[in-house]
DNA sequence: AAAAATACTGAACAGTGTTCAATAAAAAAA
DNA sequence: TTTTTTTATTGAACACTGTTCAGTATTTTT
């Protein structure tokens, strides 16, 4: 059967020419300025074919959506060397607000476009709950050493990510201009990290 | 100038009616799936009238922008017969929370849509200073009573609102589900409580 | 009564996501 | 090798979008 492999791979190639074009564009105009005429022309093919190899936009969405999560969760495990869970929690932020401002448009994706699909057993939604998962366990970790006692650790969690997100949500969607900062960089850091300096207090 | 007054009474009557229209489709539907069609066809007028009397549909987004942030401050101010700022904050919080979830459409308008308006100082973008003056000055006040020492009041506020509108973006944008809590508010009330502990150890 | 200003309509333009008949190319069957 | 079947691609079409604008009816001013 080399032929159907052979068909198998080259369908599978153009899967991926459309993704990299489609990522081009999303992450250049973001997924309302985005349209599948821009993809399709894009990588010169008519935008008809897309529907061969994808079922819609939103399908095209949720690819894009599990590389930026795969592409979080790699910066995030650099830091399983450190072996402190505290320290690795702190950091953990640190690198998640710098993955916000260098890849805004793939924060978008991630976390403030409208999903179109909800249940979290849906495959390609996987990858987000790793990541959830990857945080409660340093939480966890943190607890077994002393800190953050008698709080609940599923509703921390909930808790740290939230602090953690609205500082990105209201750099991406523009809702910073109201402080009187010099920089967007500047007020992000130093909210982050009187936020720590709560942490640390617990 | 009898009739000229009156002719502006209607003309202002007319942005009203629209903006009645505009405000029931714009949240229900949001705002991506609110076309300019479906307010004209809400108040039986065609869609080219709209364009007399608003410059273009983001025109629109912004009076409502606008009446959001009215309506908030409004629900906020209730809590300025608590003496203590420290516990007119707390509440704030939670009555901010339940904006967001009473309200989800107009807190998507407020702070989760794309904004076309970058400068603070445009009109209608005033009244969300103001909201952020208020949350600034509670800050300050419970310095003054020796709570939050060290910290930048700006930065702090900052990280505050953050923690908060974390919480409300993650329910607007259904981004809970990869948490196994029971509902959405137990999650989010919870998360509060872990953030005010938080918050009465300093 | 004539002219001017105002409020509104509906058609049009260029764009969107999506579908689908036609077609070209390649693989399988004869 | 020729014919049939399968597969990949196109481009036109449909129903929608925000926005513009020539025309029209109504009302005010001259």
């Amino acid at each position: 059967m080399g032929i159907t492999e052979r068909k198998q791979k080259e369908k599978q190639e153009m899967r991926q020419r459309i993704l990299n074009g489609a990522r081009k564009v999303f992450l250049q105009n973001g997924y309302e300025q985005t349209s599948m005429r821009n993809i399709a022309s894009e990588i010169s093919y008519s935008a008809g074919v897309i529907y061969f190899h994808f079922k819609d936009k939103s399908e095209i969405f949720h690819e894009l959506h599990k590389e930026g999560f795969s592409l979080l969760l790699k910066q995030l495990r650099v830091l399983d060397v450190l072996p402190d869970p505290f320290e690795r929690l702190k950091a953990g932020g640190r690198v998640f607000i710098q993955f916000a401002q260098e890849n805004k448009d793939y924060y978008n994706l991630m976390f403030l476009v409208e999903e179109p699909i909800k249940n979290p057993d849906q495959s390609g939604f996987q990858i987000a709950v790793e990541a959830i998962n990857h945080l409660h366990s340093m939480v966890k970790e943190c607890q077994e050493l002393g800190r953050f006692k008698e709080m609940d650790s599923e509703y921390f969690s909930f808790m740290i990510l939230s602090a953690i997100h609205g500082i990105c949500a209201l750099f991406c969607k523009d809702r910073t201009a109201s402080f009187h900062s010099k920089t967007n960089d500047e007020l992000m850091e130093h909210g982050y990290a009187c936020f720590v300096r709560l942490l640390e207090k617990d």
